[in-house]
DNA sequence: AATGAATGAGTTTTCATTCAT
DNA sequence: AATGAATGAAAACTCATTCAT
């Protein structure tokens, strides 16, 4: 193996391991958050439990504002890919974009809570404002995904025409609602309550204005 | 008028000035709150703009985390209150109770969500651990109330028969998410789309479920 | 005494003891970086010796960047005041106002270096760009008093008559440098000598171009 | 060629691009610091500017505040060594020395007033506290070299009979002073004005005090 | 009783220095 | 030997809380 092969593997390693590193940050961040509120988290816990040292941080991030902001930009970018690509599919399942959005903020109730208060927070940190135009601008895509499925369906007769606003308000109000009260501080679900719950929802979410054809 | 009367009188008064100014306070609390985000307050401009002096606040309260869980607590308060009153009255309403709940949360949004914040913040501060389990069990008491409505739903053939709690959860998925909705950091819902959507979501709230007699 | 002129009393001492605590803190920093180099000094260590709070100093300057260019800001007023005040007496004395000029940046030559050394730190910063500008101003006004002066006395036949640009320069030449060599680390000149030599300086100061007259 | 000679060759070569460097790293401070002030120069921006890595500048240098001295102590050897070439040559131009000391410090007055800048900070650092003792003995080095042209001087009736020191002292305050105007922050004398004014400030640098003769 | 200046504990942030690769 | 990612000591700065007036 030439030399410069086992530099650019190298190169490659190391990027790797701070790639690695920098979502090993985030991590730490967004389960401390998780656990014990954006409020209550600071540089060094975070640097403390991603087992590096504080300084670390600022290699990656210029400030706490913009790790905050990089969690919020994560999240939507995932949800957006992920519906892109259900799109491509509506052909064989028509309802797959809508089921795929329920599920993915479904899927982690205090993680899509915690958004929703990194969302409140940055909104008026004028430090991060130009992120934050980023950032609504892929909400705006992922709903206009969902308006398209919902017009298509509206179109093969599947559901009952309506504005698809209305539908769109209607899915995302039961799936918030439905993440807020995974959360309900007090009283929790078990297991299977939880289980049985979310499929009422989904259900209820899905059949919602359905035709009965 | 003797002069213990007007001893009394002045006390009254001292109370009356004593208690509204506590409420200045909460109340510019919360305005600040809603307007800029939790993270962004600070005694110094709760006070600036109750029009008191920031020593005068640790007269009301012995903290800041105090005055976050005294708001929480008020508004969970109000809740209790008005169901209350209105459970002595299903006789000639059987649905009253659960709009009543559901409109009171969606009458202001913002700080429907702001107590939501409220909770997740306070949730993880032993120094109002008391007070929050004072607040679950006000919750608690509020979920009672909604369930026996249900029951008496179901009891007179209004609801089918369904474990009452899938109801409760699902009126409340429907409001949580409605009312994140109407915050929808981005894109706002113009005042006629909102009040046609609430309604929308007010209709979906009542009538899921019920027997089509 | 009426209520209403205790308060204004109060007021007043209070005022007055504020800016006695601003001045304090100014003379703090003033005191530590002439004695150890702007380099070394920490708001910390600035608020210990002014015998106060880390956070009492930022209820007077919002960055330590601020307390820096008050000094400096504060200087050069100084100076703008007795010149302007001497200016209006050269009927008596036409060399007064250089003399006095003179005198003023020879009295306190380390503090006069520490002026120099603030000058060419808050240049590059930007955040204290716009008072970087009002001091350039005062500068300016500075030195068109000094013009004056000397052209006042090419007039009256007392300097041969040049650019008042040049005469101007090497005042100040003579002065900085008399500034600087007072605290040529190393070899301190002792008292008599100083002095001896402040006169020589100052003699050459205000006969360098005189007419033979 | 034997091997051991192409080893001494590449011994030097290696010898000879190690100390480029370390030149590499000096140019690059001095030219950094020259541009954005002492105070807002950091290792990186040092190593970056030098085309190399950071960690190679602890290989020459064992920490910053070593680089500081050594830029110090640079100039004012380089000084020295011109000094002492022309103190040998005082036959053909007695006022040689003391002209070349002028020149000297004021080619490059941005410079010279970093070295000040140096000293002021250094004199305070017991880390260099060895390094400086040697700084002022080549200092005082260059005030006896001077000195000693000038009582030269007045040995051979070219200066008034007056205490050497008060001639030296003069002079550098001259050129103390003419340096720091080339940099007066604010005004800058054009190209033009600012050459006929340092051949101004050179002219009175060396004759006054002049015997009429 | 009301005030807000003063405080310092607790944060964020910087950067010289180390050290594994 | 050269590197730059990692580090943490030290600095700037914030703000809830206290307390003299």
């Amino acid at each position: 193996m030439p030399k410069y092969d086992i530099n650019i593997h190298k190169f490659h390693e190391k990027k790797k391991r701070f790639l690695a590193r920098e979502q090993a940050i985030i991590n730490s961040a967004i389960r401390l958050a998780k656990k014990q509120g954006i409020a209550n988290i600071t540089i060094s816990l975070i640097a403390k439990h991603a087992g590096i040292g504080k300084g670390t941080i600022y290699k990656h991030f210029i400030s706490k504002t913009e790790i905050l902001m990089r969690i919020l930009l994560d999240y939507e970018n995932k949800i957006i890919a992920s519906l892109q690509l259900s799109m491509g599919a509506t052909d064989s399942d028509p309802f797959a974009p809508i089921q795929l959005y329920l599920k993915m903020r479904l899927a982690d109730p205090r993680l899509d809570r915690l958004m929703q208060q990194l969302e409140d927070q940055l909104k008026y940190d004028i430090q991060v404002a130009k992120s934050m135009a980023q950032f609504y601008a892929l909400r705006r895509s992922n709903i206009a995904s969902i308006n398209e499925a919902i017009l298509l369906l509206i179109k093969k007769g599947l559901l009952q025409d309506a504005p698809s606003s209305h539908y769109y308000f209607s899915y995302l109000a039961l799936v918030q609602g439905a993440v807020d009260l995974s959360l309900a501080g007090n009283f929790k679900l078990d297991t299977d309550d939880r289980e049985s719950f979310l499929s009422f929802i989904l259900e209820i979410g899905t059949t919602m204005g359905k035709t009965s054809s």
